[in-house]
DNA sequence: GCAATTCGGAACGATTTGGTCCGAATTAGC
DNA sequence: GCTAATTCGGACCAAATCGTTCCGAATTGC
């Protein structure tokens, strides 16, 4: 139940590279020195979000990565599933499982609902909610 | 963002213990066979449980395990709680953290309103509703 | 008092995660 | 056209956590 600190670093990459780099492009470098991140650890995380097509990735002599998509277009959902993989509870969410109590299991009906919850708690916070220095609630 | 296999068996065993038993005592070992799930893997899971204070347990030649309160007291925040640990996104949460980046983090003021959030979710589903065969959503 | 049955905690192994490194690709400059 | 610098992308390795299993302590019934 809790998120794994690749998702953690992950919003504060995202959330940095929104707020001070905006659409400039911008090194994963100076990322991770301007976070205080490992260098390492931002350029997995700059590969994973660039795969999810949350980044664009620039290569060459002065490339850097710049966001794909707008700020506020960006919410936690997509920026965990990118680093973390499908938002499921359960293995048994998405596909056979492989769990041996299926037939038995009365409480898997009741995992979308859940999931959906999780989910939609998610998507309600964008980066550009979390750009802003002030608490929102 | 995917909860242990450990809470989901709890899930499922304090389902089973809800449905099937009622007030009435309960071996861990029954349960196991009931559930499908391994034997010493419920007792952990009651071990935890009984020490959360969900299930009450029983020592002696006809002891067992009851369910500590109404089934539609009992919530999915309380059972995960039980078994994984406080409900929190990230460690920074609730305590010094320990985090390098906490002056540089300005992502970790947002973080309470998605626990909040999160945890309100799981609050919502009780194990009276999991009991039900048909799915409520 | 004895024995059977139960829960509680501790130790081991496996899997996933986090961190690090090196190679491939691309562009600027010469 | 070529070289060289800088970049991202993927693969490898170590660590921590999770999951499982086992054994001991406690309690009640006979």
């Amino acid at each position: 139940m809790r998120l794994s600190n690749l998702a953690d670093y992950a919003v504060v990459a995202m959330r940095a590279a929104a707020g001070h780099c905006g659409s400039q492009m911008w090194s994963a470098a100076q990322l991770a020195d301007q976070t205080g991140l490992p260098a390492p650890t931002v350029q997995k995380l700059v590969s994973r979000l660039s795969a999810a097509g949350l980044l664009r990735s620039t290569r060459g002599a002065n490339g850097g990565i710049r966001l794909a998509r707008p700020a506020a277009a960006i919410n936690l959902a997509d920026i965990i599933e990118a680093v973390e993989g499908p938002i499921a509870m359960t293995q048994c969410s998405d596909g056979p499982s492989g769990c041996t109590i299926e037939h038995s299991c009365g409480a898997r009906p009741h995992w979308p609902q859940v999931n959906r919850a999780i989910r939609g708690a998610l998507e309600n916070i964008t980066l550009a909610d979390l750009a802003k220095e002030d608490v929102a609630a």
